[in-house]
RNA sequence: GGGCGCUUAGCUCAGUCGGUAGAGCACCGCCAUUACACGGCGGGUGUCGCAGGUUCGAGUCCUGCAGCGCUCACCA
């Protein structure tokens, strides 16, 4: 017979002795989550019966361990899955973990780097190897957190973004978008690190202000009649400008149309053009509310191969691009600069800030520099290597994403309620499917957010050089357009089931049609893409090469619905069958606001593309976790706190409960940390330093407070590798005082739990039921409403308070007034214990999904009780807490007239503890109320609770003359008595207390009656709200009476 | 510059339909009482960022301003 048997003897039954006088969740959680290991209870399969719920998780990458951001995000995903879970569903939280292509190489790379060796020292077999060591060590690390955290997923089905399955999906959605036309080679201007000569992302640039120059460079008209000056940061750009652009509303425009300028230095003749992206000066007509109309001379050069509007520029009107870069940044011949002077030869092989200084320096000594103003302005820099990012033309691999097939479908899924004026028509227009309109966001502004993405979306660039992550499947051969036809014939052999082809002209990346290449002249290539790899030999033994860069790691979290359930083959994994069909489109996806255009965006695009539904159907955003300088809480700062020093410090209920209680629509969360010392377990305020980027993080190396020789490594030394703890020098773990809250709360359950099975040790399951006391009564309307309200709340997904409801429930309710009010009743009264036992059972249910480990820990103690039947409370029995029926409180248990009777006995305890508390009147002395016939009636109603709780010997009808001892207080317009409260009364106090309470009421006295004489209100307020302003007013006037009454009396 | 949010008690934050503002922590007093000192009881004198407006009535709705944060854009 296993502990967790409710069918355990009543002589075994636990009691209070057997439970330790304090929670301590070290001692619980192991065994906890042995016992869900041991029933498998968090395992999802797809023929269960029960309404599919699924959550697929947000990946973490494995760069690095959690911090208490993804506690939070996980806390979470954790409530909503084990709420669903109990309440009949049948569950999937889906778990693993993302290759973080980027993140994870630099990480590989840098500690390579503390060994003096490069990613090129080794083969790309062997540097991967590295990396998948790293990755194999974090992956673990990971999976550890969230089982230490409680997290409730399906960890046989962890999945990792590079394996089998995912790749498998990876290869198909590549294979597929580039055969439908989704994918493409184009030659565009990506962000361009020159230092790691890789392309990044646009969220891989950082934004960073630097104080730079505006320079007036003059550019001679070609015919000699002049010249026109332009302002520019990027002077070196120069030997790639190819024309100079004004707006065509500018007044000087006509006079110069058709003009040419002769590029200085270069010696290029370039054109002028016409273009309304050019902002005039304030002086000839522009807006001066726009800051370019400030600084700006009306003429723009323009450099297609250099800036991106310049491209945009470039592309509308037709002109070159010459880049005049290397991949690292020099001034080039070599990569499309071919009309080089001599004079621009001496600029050849510098570096980008070096040519600069010589451009300047030239038109300097050329006369032709005619202005230079220090200019402060934000310029994007690598986040890998801090060098600011290079627009640079090359050639990579794009996403269609702006096709109606994808951006379309996107925009179409939003919840028209939320969509923000109307869609553009072209969108709107597009063919209908499953799932239009069904996406909705919580909180609902961030729908906008989505839609402005995808309203000014360009083609993604997926093309990464790197060689960590998902190597694209595309071997392609270069040469003469005749040549390659030439191999069109042995291409089409390949069935087209598992490759495809295409073809792109060298000279600007355009796509040329096959049945066209033939005709075609001068360079291109041919890009074969193939389903997997059996037929890349062949092509290899024909002369085509694999493309050596990887995807985008966004390729494949957004893929991440559908590859973690078996897309595009579910029967090629036994264990996969059926998952795709259940548990996709899942229920909902919890992430932070950031990713709403890296990956929900994405996954939209994608789940709707390749199957034709939605990956989910709510996207919640949260919050973000901050450390105590309002910082964002992230992998690469350093500054996160490891959940495991939380729940080694509070425990994971602890963590848990404090997190979703900080759970708010709008605010971020600021926690301050504090550092535990190793040496002596003190807590203390680490000592601060400035991080690269202006950041404040702890010191790597931290003195303890009170031995300052004895020294530690902050977690922020460990995350960086700035330090490296070891035995004299170990790493201090972090805690946070905010999170008491939680600790307390779950100690509280702990003890209300040890109170009640103290006090129900000698049950009996047969005695003669008596009728519910109002006590009993209003405990059972509070849980109603409690179970209400917290339905409400997690539909709403407002997780606080979903906190606030539990936390109130419990501590307030349960355990200050119903567990005090049944103390002197509850042993003898069978009623009372079914109640009793009852509501902590519900309880328990309740706040499982919050706090897993104390109440599962408690849970078997509490089935064992015998008598937990209440009529409305449908509690089935359960072996586990984790899959218990939610509490279902029928509607018979709303109880609003024991709600508003309780309140008045409430307010009346509140008042004689009030007096007692002013008056410092020992707990363990009874008193007498001396009341009127309503007053009495209540004590009576309430059924001794009035007396238990607030101290009262008898109460007995008011006297006709005041006992000299008596306090009196007004209550709901009428004088009580209190009598007794010390052996002499302090005349002098009682009249402090009297005035000031008849000074308090005056003030709302005399703020109702300013109300009730203005003839606007009573004649445009709703009869109700007055009426009620005229009650309360009548209630205050009358306790002002009695109060004045009681003070005349003492002769005040 | 665009968008979104925030500004309420010493601190961190709630505040739904507009009807005279709440919680936790901290702080002060009392309490070894038999579930809990990780506790109990009592204690709040807040220009609700500023200025206008709408309204009988504004923390709440509208406008403007200031400060802070996030985000997108920005190399003229």
């Amino acid at each position: 017979m296993t502990p967790t048997d409710p069918q355990r003897p009543a002589a075994e039954l636990p009691t209070a002795a057997e439970l330790p006088k304090a929670y301590v969740p070290a001692d619980a959680e192991g065994a906890v989550r042995a016992k869900w290991d041991a029933a498998r209870c968090f395992h999802a399969e797809p023929s269960a019966p029960g309404e599919a719920y699924a959550i697929f998780i947000p990946p973490p990458n494995v760069t690095a361990a959690l911090h208490l951001g993804h506690a939070f995000n996980n806390s979470l995903q954790d409530l909503l899955t084990r709420y669903h879970r109990m309440k009949g569903a049948n569950t999937l939280w889906m778990p693993g973990t993302d290759h973080a292509g980027i993140a994870t190489q630099t990480v590989v790379e840098k500690r390579l780097l503390l060994q003096g060796k490069k990613r090129t020292d080794f083969t790309r077999e062997a540097f991967v190897e590295k990396v998948q060591e790293w990755k194999d060590e974090y992956e673990a690390t990971i999976l550890g957190q969230l089982k230490s955290m409680g997290c409730s997923c399906d960890f046989d089905r962890t999945r990792f973004t590079m394996d089998e399955t995912c790749a498998t999906a990876v290869r198909t959605a590549f294979f597929t978008l580039f055969k439908d036309g989704l994918v493409y080679r184009g030659k565009r201007l990506v962000n361009w690190d020159p230092v790691t000569e890789t392309a990044l992302a646009d969220d891989e640039v950082e934004m960073e202000e630097v104080d730079g120059h505006f320079w007036y460079l003059r550019y001679p008209l070609a015919d000699g009649s002049g010249h026109v000056t332009v302002a520019t940061t990027r002077p070196e750009t120069m030997l790639g400008d190819t024309a100079v652009a004004i707006n065509p509303k500018d007044p000087r425009a006509a006079a110069l149309r058709g003009k040419k300028l002769r590029l200085p230095i270069v010696g290029r003749e370039i054109p002028i053009v016409e273009d309304d992206y050019v902002v005039m000066p304030a002086s000839m007509g522009g807006d001066p509310a726009d800051p370019k109309a400030q600084f700006a001379t009306g003429f723009l050069k323009v450099t297609p191969a250099h800036d991106q509007n310049d491209w945009d520029i470039g592309q509308r009107h037709g002109l070159a691009a010459i880049n005049v870069m290397a991949p690292n940044g020099a001034i080039s011949d070599r990569h499309g600069w071919t009309d080089v002077s001599d004079e621009a030869h001496a600029f050849v092989g510098l570096s980008r800030e070096e040519a600069r200084k010589r451009v300047v320096a030239w038109f300097k000594a050329n006369g032709l520099l005619e202005d230079a103003k220090p200019y402060r302005h934000a310029v994007g820099h690598s986040y890998r290597s801090h060098v600011p990012v290079e627009p640079y033309l090359s050639d990579q691999w794009y996403v269609r994403v702006t096709d109606d097939r994808l951006r379309g479908t996107a925009l179409r899924a939003m919840a028209k309620d939320q969509v923000e004026g109307a869609l553009p028509a072209a969108v709107a227009s597009g063919p209908a499917m499953s799932g239009d309109g069904e996406l909705r966001f919580f909180p609902a502004r961030y729908a906008k957010n989505f839609q402005m993405w995808h309203e000014n979306i360009r083609d993604w660039c997926i093309s990464r050089q790197l060689w960590w992550g998902h190597r694209i499947p595309v071997w392609s051969r270069r040469g003469e357009a005749s040549a390659l036809a030439a191999h069109l014939g042995a291409l089409a052999s390949l069935p087209s089931a598992r490759a495809s082809v295409r073809a792109s002209r060298v000279a600007d990346g355009a796509e040329v049609a096959l049945s066209a290449l033939a005709g075609a002249k001068g360079e291109h290539d041919l890009h074969v893409c193939l389903l997997d790899d059996s037929d890349g030999a062949a092509l290899e033994s024909a002369g085509f090469k694999r493309d050596p860069d990887v995807l985008d790691t966004w390729f494949s979290s957004a893929l991440w619905p559908l590859s973690t359930l078996g897309w595009p083959d579910p029967s090629k994994w036994p264990e996969m069958a059926g998952l795709l069909d259940r548990y996709n489109p899942s229920s909902v996806l919890c992430t932070a606001r950031e990713i709403i255009t890296l990956w929900v965006s994405r996954m939209v695009m994608f789940n709707r593309y390749f199957l034709g539904r939605l990956p989910f159907r709510h996207v919640f955003i949260h919050a973000m976790i901050q450390d105590g300088h309002g910082q964002k809480m992230s992998k690469s700062l350093g500054n996160g706190v490891d959940p495991r020093d939380i729940i080694h410090s509070h425990g994971s209920d602890a963590m848990r409960f404090t997190l979703v209680s900080m759970a708010t629509n709008t605010q971020d969360v600021r926690l301050p940390v504090d550092i535990v010392c190793p040496h002596t377990g003190d807590t203390f305020t680490p000592k601060w330093a400035t991080a690269s980027g202006g950041y404040t993080v702890a010191d790597a190396i931290q003195s303890s407070p009170k031995d300052p020789s004895r020294k530690m490594v902050s977690g922020f030394g460990a995350a960086t590798g700035v330090a490296t703890p070891t035995a004299d020098m170990p790493l201090a773990r972090n805690t946070s005082a905010r999170f008491d809250l939680g600790r307390n709360f779950a100690n509280k359950l702990w003890n209300a739990t040890r109170f009640a099975l103290a006090n129900l040790s000698q049950a009996r399951p047969d005695s003669t039921k008596e009728p519910l006391t109002l006590l009993d009564r209003w405990m059972l309307a509070r849980l109603e409403r409690a179970v209400r309200a917290y339905d409400e709340a997690v539909a709403d997904y407002e997780f606080h308070r979903v906190a606030e409801v539990v936390y109130d429930l419990v501590w307030r309710d349960f355990c200050d007034w119903y567990l005090e009010g049944i103390k002197p009743t509850v042993r003898s009264n069978a009623t009372q214990q079914a109640v009793l036992a009852g509501t902590l059972d519900a309880i328990l249910r309740l706040l499982h999904p919050i706090c897993p480990f104390v109440t599962e820990t408690l849970w078997p103690s509490v089935q064992a009780l015998p008598n937990r039947a209440v009529a409305g409370l449908s509690l089935a029995p359960s072996a586990l807490c984790a899959t218990a029926a939610w509490p279902a409180p029928a509607a018979s248990l709303r109880d609003d007239a024991a709600l508003a009777e309780f309140a008045r006995v409430q307010a009346l305890v509140d008042a004689i503890r009030k007096v007692r508390g002013e008056r410092q009147v020992s707990p363990k002395r009874r008193i007498a109320l001396l009341a009127g016939d309503s007053v009495r009636a209540l004590v009576t109603a309430a059924g001794g609770v009035v007396e238990t709780l607030a101290g009262l010997e008898t109460v007995s009808p008011s006297p006709a003359t005041r006992p000299a001892g008596a306090v009196a207080i007004p209550f709901e317009g009428s004088e009580l008595l209190l009598d007794g409260l010390a052996d002499a009364v302090d005349a002098s106090a009682e009249r402090t207390r009297l005035s000031k309470l008849i000074a308090e009421r005056e003030k709302q006295a005399s703020g109702m009656r300013a109300k009730l004489d203005n003839a606007g209100y009573v004649a445009k307020a709703p009869p109700a709200v007055v009426e009620e302003t005229r009650q309360k007013l009548a209630e205050i006037d009358a306790d002002i009476a009695a109060a004045r009454g009681a003070l005349a009396a003492l002769g005040g």
